[in-house]
RNA sequence: GGGCCUGUAGCUCAGCCGGUUAGAGCGUUCCUCUGAUAAGGGAGAGGCCGUUGGUUCGAGUCCAACCAGGCCCA
């Protein structure tokens, strides 16, 4: 037997469970490996940088969506000959790995950390990584994904040995040999040549590498010590930098906002007709959070708002802002007066906490008041129109500080805490004080009211916790001055001093798909502020940043060597150790601005800095220049992108520009959206609609799961779930696994095997798909053939065109199509050429078609879904042949000339395809079930070309709407009615204005007439407007419609008119069909082989009786019947009663002796 | 407030340069076909193409404003 047997019934889950251990046992991806570093002298190489996944939790859908396409597009370009680095990455450190870690070692405090130890505690950090990369890698290997993987079993040990003694010598073994070291060293070393496998933005080369580009930045001046207000997390202790506010950092939740009294205390002259502070008369302020105003200096009014003054029934005057007067004030007033806003700039005020010693001292050292001040971005639409500024707690007030000259007063800790100087504050939680402060404010007579606020609140990206602004010192690289000029006008000098315009260039040299990102690249690259790139945080990069305390001096260090040589002390406990804290914390080094000795700032890194450097450090800019312009910039990225846009594509961008002098990381950018359960909200645990990659992959597939993330749109939101799973595997891996189950065993059944397209290796890389040999004698068979290899080929150059342009979803379109066609008429139409019992060289080249195109098919959907590809190529071809390649992976990707294509041949077949469709069609509208034989249809189309195409497809057609003879007609007249349609594309381009009248005029026209004058070939005159026009066949649409009780359908061209009468000998070569398709079915209920021989008896009268005397022969062939007896038989298998015509039929049936 | 994306059938989505009577899949009702098929085919029901203006002989498509949802920034 030629072929493994298939079942049509096949579980693709248990099948890819047995691939990937095939792929195991074979080590299938280092043959690969092999193969293309052979064929990179000749076909090039493909640069994939792979965006590096955070190794903090299991993987989930969302990835594997991202992480499919990584596949595909490897997949595809191995396929075309290119070398690859197949490098995956793990994102290592930063805030959320020590969020999780803290979590599980049930800490809540940063206090608690220390208490626990920095050594100990950037362990349980790089062990956590360790952990879930295994575990990731796992996941990954199951979607399909081929990549130079870390054994995960491997990096679990590593994990176990960094716990129990990181400084244990161990010596592991890497592709060049084996590696000795310190465990710590070896991870440390992860990804890097000497020990292979995926890429850890931990490792000292990550690290050092990032130190410089710092470096760098530091020599172009462009890093500085910023203060500035900050959104802050209490919880966790540090500053959140612009690029990590994230789409969840923002939720809607509720807080009580207060309005608040300013009583005045004076009016300078000339900024109001009344001078005269009236006693109780007072600023009305509104505050969203009650705990900055601890903090107030000022209240900003807009200068063109307008104002009124009320007197209100509680005694007080107030000022606000006209428009926010309904929604403000309670109770009975009256307005005295109006004001622009500037005519109240100046005026003071007493503050609400005037009292405090905080409050106090800066005052008296900056010899200030509180007073008005004008702030252009006031509006009326919340709040009272006047807005109270605490410098120290906001970011927009901090900026109008710097402006307006006002004293800052910051109030909080990094713990969120009160700090001294704020009385019975001190030691409070900002988060916890507002209740105690309306208290406060009521008892000093203040307090006017307060007010449930839904809004809008940033909350912190890892933790959850709410932010707060606070006054900090941070480190920034500059990202550069932002001229007010077109871009085209910034000189070179300008572009030289500013980053902004150095990343914007390489933004310009990438591709971007889809477009738009490009615009939302620029737009963030033209508002971004500078980078804060310091953290008050533990576990991660160790800026190198060493600020003197003496002189103020700072210096940032640019590699590891550079820090020996400066280092005066602390470098015998550090060295050994990867940069991290605490070892790296003891080295110091001598001021270069005092000659000092000058410790190292205890912030860390930013986390985008340590996947932003990948492009340099993963590519080994520093050990193998050659290497890095080698594989630099990359042909191709990918991420998920929202978010990406100031995070990873970024920061990539930023870092690479510059050490790569101005060229960009990147050819190409590939972007894709959201994930959302089917639901089409986001997946949360909580509300049930939550797939886990583990499950998804368990009950759907990977392959379900890669088609359909393939075929999904990459610019929207995919909605995921497991009855878009279900229609996935029903709409093209069924129907592709039933064509190849179809195949085996029929050809199992035959003994057929393939012949001349058992073609060797070398040949596989240019099957051009006419290597089928064997030829059909019936000509319309042939054309099928050829048809179906053409389709192939038209296929073939499709899908290769949409995946040079990263355009998966057009290319699965293409390939489904493909599989229609291929499934619903090429083996539909060809099955009996498969049953026929004699194996002559019909049915050769029936096999030897089917089995062409379908061994060129997986090898086009072998990208997309490599595992059900890998199947049926290990059976139909490995299996037989065993100079192919032992993997379909390793085979080249099916190419076709587009020159040679046979256009004629692709446009007969979708013609026929067509008619046959209307045929069914009318035959429908007429309730002529198919299995009745009718005498004939007339096919009309317009031109002479597709007449002839019909005529030689009339076989087919007849057939397949079960007509006895086709006819195809110039015209159908007597059977249609006729409808004219201008034909607008023509028409409006030639006449404009006048084209109404044209299309009048040809709708009062008799339709027949206008189609006998134009399939005449005539043009036809027209009158319009007062004058003559003339109009050709193409400019009139002529359309036919069925007229009442004839059975006509018609479409795009082309109509079919069906003869409705029935003969008696049509009548029962029906019934002989029937009663066939009756049979069969009882044989199938019988569990009767295919091949099996019966005896059938049956109780008949009349038609049905007469049917079995003219059509037995028939009968008896279709059903594999030795005798047909009109009775009843002993010993039957089967028996039961049908109705044909209008009478209940006896059936009965035995196996053949 | 600014930038980007999306609004088409109950649901998910196509609709190319503006051009005939706006399509497909799923779901639904009815019919049909079937010895590869978990399938296939046909018909029916189901649409102010988000709203309003504009450009045009002609707008789902182009322009403007607005509305709603999403993302990003402030």
């Amino acid at each position: 037997m030629p072929f493994k047997d298939v079942s049509n019934k096949v579980d693709f889950v248990q099948l890819e469970q047995e691939i990937l251990q095939f792929w195991q046992e074979t080590d299938a991806f280092n043959e690969l490996r092999r193969l293309r570093a052979q064929t990179e002298a000749k076909y090039g190489i493909f640069s994939f940088i792979d965006g590096p996944i955070t190794a903090n939790n299991p993987m989930g859908v969302h990835h594997a969506w991202g992480r499919t396409y990584k596949d595909l597009y490897q997949r595809y370009q191995a396929m075309l000959g290119k070398n690859q680095r197949w490098q995956n990455g793990f994102d290592c450190q930063g805030l959320w790995v020590e969020v999780n870690v803290e979590k599980r070692l049930g800490f809540n405090s940063k206090r608690e950390i220390e208490k626990y130890g920095l050594d100990r505690f950037t362990a349980e950090c790089k062990r956590q990584v360790l952990h879930f990369a295994a575990i990731q890698t796992e996941q990954t290997k199951r979607l399909g994904n081929w990549m130079d993987w870390n054994d995960p079993d491997e990096l679990r040990h590593l994990r176990d040995l960094l716990e129990d003694d990181p400084m244990q010598v161990i010596t592991v073994t890497g592709p060049h040999g084996p590696v000795t070291g310190t465990v710590e060293q070896i991870v440390g070393q992860l990804g890097m040549p000497q020990l292979g496998g995926s890429y850890f933005t931990f490792s000292d080369e990550n690290n050092y590498q990032i130190w410089a580009f710092l470096r760098k930045c530091f020599d172009k001046g462009w890093m500085y010590k910023g203060r500035d207000v900050m959104p802050w997390c209490a919880r966790c202790g540090t500053g959140i930098s612009q690029h990590e506010i994230v789409t969840e950092g923002y939720q809607e939740v509720t807080h009580d906002s207060v309005f608040v009294r300013f009583p005045l205390t004076s009016k300078p002259e000339g900024s109001q007709k009344t001078l005269r502070v009236l006693e109780n008369e007072a600023l009305l302020v509104w505050t969203t959070t009650p705990w900055t105003l601890t903090s107030n200096v000022a209240a900003a009014v807009g200068p063109e708002l307008d104002y009124v003054q009320v007197r209100h029934e509680d005694g007080w005057t107030y000022y606000l802002a006209e428009a926010a007067l309904k929604n403000t004030l309670i109770g009975h007033y009256e307005v005295v007066g109006k004001l622009k806003g500037t005519e109240m700039l100046g005026w003071t005020y007493t503050g609400p906490f005037d009292e405090l010693p905080a409050a106090q001292q800066a005052f008296a050292e900056a010899g200030y008041t509180h007073r008005v001040i004008a702030w252009k971005e006031v509006g009326a639409e919340e709040g009272t129109g006047i807005v109270h500024i605490a410098p120290g707690c906001g970011a927009e007030d901090f900026e109008l500080s710097k402006e307006n000259n006002l004293p800052v007063i910051a109030p909080i800790d990094e713990n969120g805490i009160y700090i001294g100087g704020f009385d019975w504050l001190t030691g409070q939680s900002a988060h916890d004080v507002a209740e105690a402060i309306f208290e406060n404010l009521r008892e000093k007579g203040v307090y006017y009211r307060k007010q449930r606020y839904a809004h809008r609140y940033p909350h912190c990206w890892r933790c959850g916790s709410e932010l707060v602004y606070r006054l900090v010192d941070e480190w920034f690289i500059s990202m550069g001055k932002l001229y007010d000029k077109p871009r085209e006008e910034v000189t070179p000098e300008e572009k030289a001093r500013s980053l902004r315009y150095q990343i914007m260039d390489a933004v310009d040299q990438a591709k971007w798909y889809p477009a738009f990102g490009y615009d939302r690249e620029m737009d963030w690259l033209r508002n971004m502020h500078d980078w804060m790139i310091s953290k008050k945080r533990y576990y991660g990069l160790a800026l190198p940043i060493f600020e003197c305390t003496e002189c103020g001096h700072f210096h940032v260090v640019g590699s590891k060597d550079e820090l020996e040589e400066r280092a005066v002390a602390g470098w015998e406990q550090f060295e050994g150790h990867t940069p991290h804290r605490p070892y790296i914390d003891a080295v110091k080094i001598a001021c270069p601005g005092c000659g000092g000795e000058v410790e190292r700032i205890k912030d860390v890194g930013n986390p985008w800095l340590d996947a932003g450097i990948v492009g340099i450090s993963t590519l080994h800019y520093n050990e193998d220049r050659e290497y890095w312009q080698k594989w630099y910039p990359a042909d191709w990225i990918s991420e998920s992108f929202p978010g990406q846009f100031r995070n990873w594509f970024y920061s990539l961008l930023a870092q690479s520009t510059l050490m790569a002098d101005g060229i960009g990381p990147f050819k190409t950018l590939f972007g894709y959206s959201t994930l959302m359960a089917e639901d089409g909200r986001a997946m949360h645990k909580s509300w049930g609609n939550m797939i886990e990659f583990n499950e998804a992959a368990d009950k759907m597939g990977a392959d379900t799961m890669r088609w359909l993330y393939a075929s999904s749109k990459p610019e929207q939101n995919l909605r995921f779930g497991f009855h878009v799973g279900d229609e996935t595997r029903r709409r093209f891996l069924i129907p592709l696994w039933n064509v190849y189950s179809f195949l085996v065993s029929y050809a199992n059944l035959d003994k057929w095997q393939p012949g001349s397209e058992r073609v060797s290796s070398e040949q596989l890389a240019v099957s051009d798909g006419r290597s089928v040999r064997e030829q059909s004698p019936v000509a319309a068979n042939t054309q099928m053939d050829q048809w179906i290899v053409e389709r192939l080929h038209e296929t073939a150059l499709a899908v290769r065109a949409a995946l040079d342009v990263y355009d998966a979803e057009k290319a699965t379109q293409v390939l489904e199509a493909y599989l229609d066609d291929l499934s619903n008429w090429y083996v539909r139409r060809s099955r009996r050429r498969f049953w026929k019992s004699e194996a002559d060289a019909d049915k050769n080249a029936a096999y030897a078609t089917l089995y062409h195109v379908l061994v060129e098919f997986i090898k086009l959907c072998a990208p997309f879904v490599p595992f059900v590809t890998e199947a049926i190529y290990q059976n139909l071809v490995a299996g037989v042949n065993p100079d192919a390649p032992r993997s379909v992976h390793h085979t080249f990707y099916p190419q076709a000339d587009a020159a040679s294509l046979d256009q004629r041949l692709l446009a007969k077949m979708r013609l026929a395809i067509t008619a046959a469709s209307l045929g069914r069609a009318a035959r429908a509208s007429e309730d002529l079930k198919l299995r009745q034989p009718l005498a004939k249809a007339r096919v009309n189309v317009a031109s002479q070309q597709e007449q002839d195409d019909l005529l030689e497809l009339a076989d087919v057609l007849a057939e397949e709407i079960n007509v006895k003879e086709i006819e195809v007609v110039s015209e159908v007249g007597e059977l249609v009615n006729y409808k004219v349609l201008p034909n607008n594309r023509t028409l409006g381009p030639k006449f404009g204005p006048l084209f109404p009248q044209v299309r009048q005029a040809l709708e009062a026209m008799n339709p027949a007439d206008v189609a006998r004058t134009l399939q005449a070939g005539q043009t036809l005159q027209v009158e319009a407007g007062g004058q003559m026009v003339a109009l050709a066949a193409e400019d009139v649409i002529v359309q036919t419609e069925s007229r009442g009780g004839t059975a006509v359908a018609s479409d795009k061209g082309v109509t079919v008119a069906v003869d409705t009468a029935i003969t008696p000998e049509l009548l029962q070569e029906g019934y002989a069909r029937d009663i066939i398709r009756h049979v069969n079915e009882m044989r199938k209920k019988a569990g009767l082989e295919i091949s099996d021989r019966i005896e059938l008896a049956y109780g008949a009268t009349g038609d049905v009786a007469a049917t079995f005397a003219h059509f037995g022969d028939l009968i008896a062939q279709e059903t594999l019947a030795t005798a047909l007896v009109a009775g009843r038989l002993e010993n039957t298998l089967y028996d039961t009663a049908v109705s044909v015509g209008n009478q209940e039929v006896r059936l009965a049936l035995r196996k053949a002796g």
